[in-house]
DNA sequence: TAAGTTTGTTTAGAGCTATTAAGTAAACAT
DNA sequence: ATGTTTACTTAATAGCTCTAAACAAACTTA
């Protein structure tokens, strides 16, 4: 097979991969997480039931892979909120891509419980399953954004001799696996950062703050206000 | 059936629930949520399949009920701590609180895991289900220390009409559903406490932090200082 | 004390599920 | 034209939830 070119089989192959996700996200939208059977998504796409084992080898790698599908389709909508505002500041662009991510959110909570609360944790976090790859690509996109905003305007960053060292030492190797492009004080900043707005959007999805607010729009904004303080890029809106 | 005697039966029928509550729960502790079904529940405790269907009206009212001993559990966990430093200063009684939750859910990761991404989330929040009603307990312990501190020494707040209209009205509405014993403003400060403090737990027990973090100690107790400051409780260790 | 009701349990069974095994038909490669 | 790979089928096993029907024991009441 020469390189370059996909053989009609693999093309039929894709197609038939792109149906089964399509089924099952459907499945999982429509009547959720317990409806996503094998079964059910072979029913959906004209197959019987063990036919689907020719592209998966079982029930948790279907997950798995449609759940990566999800993680992928988010980073990509990030991506283009940022890249549909290049050359704005680097500011302006983090708050964009945020905004985006919650959008992305609030528009299919379905599948955003799936990302970190599917049914099948820990298969999906094995460091080569697409999942994990997908997620990687996916912490990517705001290190990026903010490796840019540390390089051209550094944020203010605590003093390290003043954090535990238990603390610095996670901090220098995950600043070594990022290749430095944080320092470890800048790396603890921008993991900060991400626990709140990752962590109150993760909280929004899984409706833990129901009982006081309908509506975390605001709270996500004043987040937003938040960090645009500790990052200080005070001009972006 | 006179009042406050329980007959036997009803003593017997207790003794059985909390029979099967303990093998549903070493059956999620040592298999995973997915090992968690009637027939195995059944199993451990020595009866055949159907009979668990006069204690429960299915698999979700199970699961709802071990839950909600989860919760519970850790509730009543809390409230020791708290009245372990009884006459102590609010703040040290709210680290203390804060403390005990965060070493519960690390030390039940599977329970704490099912509190917020039960396998059955719909059904457990309808409001007059036992897991609901624990819920609501659970809020309450902080809830209740923290308006103690806002009566004996109230924490800074915002200007109320600097906060968007649609916000200030959840917060009124949350402020009258807990006879206002904080004002909207204040009920702000507690929630933006509430969703950092809660939030990272929640990120830490659901792996979403594991890229960078494998021991998140520290990282909580920053947070705790970051509220200690939020709620102006200096003293407090 | 005897009869009747409630409660706890059983087995049988329908209808799902995941998964394996074996067999068939078409497409591709040589 | 032959052989291999790929995609699919049906059959079968074992597990699951849940309903139905039957039966025994325990309580209630006359």
């Amino acid at each position: 097979m020469a390189a370059g070119t996909s053989s009609r089989r693999a093309r039929v192959r894709q197609a038939a991969l792109e149906e089964i996700h399509g089924a099952a996200r459907t499945l999982l939208v429509e009547q959720g997480p317990a409806a996503v059977t094998i079964n059910a998504v072979a029913r959906r796409v004209g197959m019987s039931g063990p036919a689907l084992y020719h592209y998966y080898a079982g029930h948790d790698e279907l997950v798995g892979a449609v759940t990566a599908d999800f993680v992928r389709e988010l980073t990509a909508t990030m991506e283009q909120a940022r890249d549909a505002r290049d050359g704005a500041p680097v500011g302006e662009r983090i708050l964009a891509v945020c905004r985006t991510m919650r959008s992305w959110a609030i528009a299919h909570p379905a599948e955003f419980g799936w990302v970190f609360a599917s049914p099948v944790a820990a298969p999906n976090r094995q460091p080569d399953s697409p999942r994990h790859r997908a997620g990687q690509q996916f912490e990517q996109v705001l290190l990026d954004l903010t490796a840019e905003l540390w390089r051209t305007s550094p944020f203010p960053v605590p003093d390290p001799d003043g954090l535990p060292s238990a603390q610095l030492d996670q901090l220098t190797a995950y600043s070594e696996s990022i290749d430095g492009r944080l320092p470890p004080e800048a790396a603890h900043v921008f993991l900060s950062c991400w626990i709140r707005l990752y962590g109150l959007l993760c909280m929004e999805v899984l409706h833990q703050l129901d009982f006081a607010y309908a509506d975390l729009e605001p709270v996500f904004e004043e987040c937003l206000r938040d960090i645009t303080g500790i990052l200080g890029m005070a001009g972006a809106a």
